[in-house]
DNA sequence: TGTTGATTGTAGAGCGCTCTAACTATTACT
DNA sequence: AGTAATAGTTAGAGCGCTCTACAATCAACA
């Protein structure tokens, strides 16, 4: 287990470390013959350049740390290809860690890459506060990707979350939906523009009355407990708009638990447009986010940063589009159907 | 951007950069008045531990490195749940990365654990071949999660995917069904035992003459492209075995697509028993596979392996279990529905 | 008072690499 | 032949840390 160095290969090769070391670094002033040499005595010895120490001396690791918010949302799966792509073009290598979806595993995922000194950090979903990124900012290049703010000291990439959740009220109440409940998403990144553009979206349509917020979080099981809340007491709402498409997951399925059908009996709209979305068997109605492009922008910003073109915030604020499919219809003036009342209508 | 180091911080508490290191390591032989001078120096500079150097004056750097194949597949992150959790609880952290489903993409997130040094490498649906596994172990500690092995350099923890599959045909024959197909992992971890599974329990059953193979690979893309091609030409399937519950939502998709209904003309079973397997729009039937144990069991046996308490091999083999749901259903006499029939059906 | 042992602290080598400056060998040009 | 320029190579310092060996301090005891 104990690895050769660039001494061994050295020794090995009949040459001096500092030429090994420019061979690994791809030196164009070396001799093809040294360079063979080089290449051989390494290549037989199993070499593997260790990065510390490569760091260490360089100051350069060549590598992103990239916090991902939560592994089970396949957003952040999405962004990550964006991101992935870009800094392998740009020959950069990432790295990735969870938050775990709460402050505290964000940190630790944070602290891992602070220590292992990557270049740089992007910040998927963020759910840290705005001093605790501007401290973060000051101790590493960082990009936040689908986190608005208009910090000086980091860039951000993101759609305008605001907008489109006023897109959906729009949507909905141009179906005839006036009881329109929103589940938020607490904590999660973009989640309080969410519930301002419900409310502003809700204030505007003259629905001021009707607005109602079950709190949640980024998780289908808020999905689902959200459900019972507002079918527990009140009048149950026509419409649910969910901070997200995994949120929207859980809705859906303890909608269809409870007896209730999707769009008769309730529209539902998420937020993301994830794959699972578009599948037949879920078929939402949601937020388009080019997810793609949002993590290729970051990774591209966050690389001007490390290759010192750039040090100028920059704030990226992409439009949302809607996506029509079949979990929203119009209102219908049929009695809320709370018993397990699948199939019994008569169409 | 430049950071403090133990040097800049022992002169400003007054001690040597030896004693620094003693604190941030916790020693007990350091006195509660140094300790304390120490802690507010390195507060007040912010200074963050370097683990590059660290490391290599250490040669430790209490961190593991897991490879996830696919980031899309929710079966990974329920996985990683499990690992992060044991290595948390044992003073280890983890660095992620994605293999992008493909041997290359995997052996460069290899690649980045070496250069960096990790302690240890757990590799989560690994495809890479037998002899590059055998080389990755002789250069660092592994275990290989999700994929069976007998190899002894190395730890595996796996459920027994043959069983699994053979579970899967012996339910679908019971239900009646003869004509099943199965719609294969192609070189992802365990679609050949699957596969395998599948070809004895049909013999055994007598039903080799129906035994119809469709190459896929673990996505969901692979599961519509599968049903196309089964109903394409021949006979259709009564049944769908899909390697994968990610396959299995494809191919729920394109049944629906093409008016059919499951169970009803089509029965389908998956494997994994991932959480969106058990949503009501979903309910699928599939092998179980208990994630979160997997990956105690791997972070477990990587970390007995680091800590130097066994240098054997163990190699974990799980018993799965079907768990059965809306999907798979009676074999009915009806002929196969291929016109667009959804709701013609006079009941 | 000196000796012992425990406690607390430090000097300095070394981990594996990069990088600057200098050195050698070769070729080109007057 | 003498000088300059170029190409190829190397010695050695230094990156920020750990760790061994040793030094200093102090209380306890004979």
């Amino acid at each position: 287990m104990v690895q050769p160095t660039m001494e061994d290969v050295a020794s090995r090769a009949g040459v001096s470390r500092a030429l090994v070391s420019l061979v690994m670094r791809n030196s164009p002033k070396v001799s093809e013959r040294s360079r063979i040499a080089v290449l051989e005595a390494a290549e037989e010895l199993g070499y593997r350049r260790n990065l510390m120490a490569h760091h260490l001396a360089s100051r350069r690791t060549m590598t992103i740390g990239l916090v991902l918010n939560d592994l089970h949302n396949p957003f952040f799966a999405e962004m990550t290809d964006g991101i992935h792509e870009a800094a392998l073009e740009a020959g950069y290598r990432i790295v990735i860690n969870t938050g775990l979806r709460n402050r505290a595993g964000e940190k630790a995922a944070v602290d891992t890459f602070l220590e292992f000194r990557t270049d740089g950090i992007i910040l998927v979903g963020s759910e840290l506060f705005g001093d605790e990124l501007e401290a973060l900012a000051a101790e590493t290049n960082l990009v936040v990707a689908a986190r608005v703010s208009t910090s000086d000291s980091y860039d951000t990439v993101s759609i305008d979350d605001r907008l489109g959740a006023q897109m959906v009220v729009d949507h909905l109440a141009n179906l005839g939906h006036r009881r329109i409940a929103h589940i938020d998403g607490g904590p999660g990144a973009g989640a309080r523009r969410r519930r301002e553009g419900y409310q502003v979206a809700m204030d505007r349509r003259g629905l001021s009355e009707h607005v109602r917020v079950v709190a949640g979080e980024y998780s289908e099981h808020a999905g689902t407990a959200g459900v019972d809340r507002l079918l527990s007491d009140g009048e149950p709402p026509t419409a649910i708009f969910a901070a997200n498409d995994l949120m929207a997951t859980g809705v859906l399925d303890r909608l269809q638990g409870r007896g209730l059908r999707v769009p008769d009996d309730v529209s539902l709209v998420g937020f993301d447009n994830t794959a699972a979305a578009a599948l037949h068997q879920m078929s939402l109605t949601t937020v388009d986010q080019p997810c793609e492009l949002l993590g290729r922008l970051a990774a591209q910003y966050l690389i001007e940063r490390l290759d010192e073109e750039r040090t100028d915030p920059v704030h990226e604020l992409l439009t949302p589009s809607l996506v029509c499919r079949s979990t929203s219809g119009p209102v219908t003036q049929r009695a809320p159907a709370n018993n397990r009342s699948k199939g019994s209508r008569v169409s």
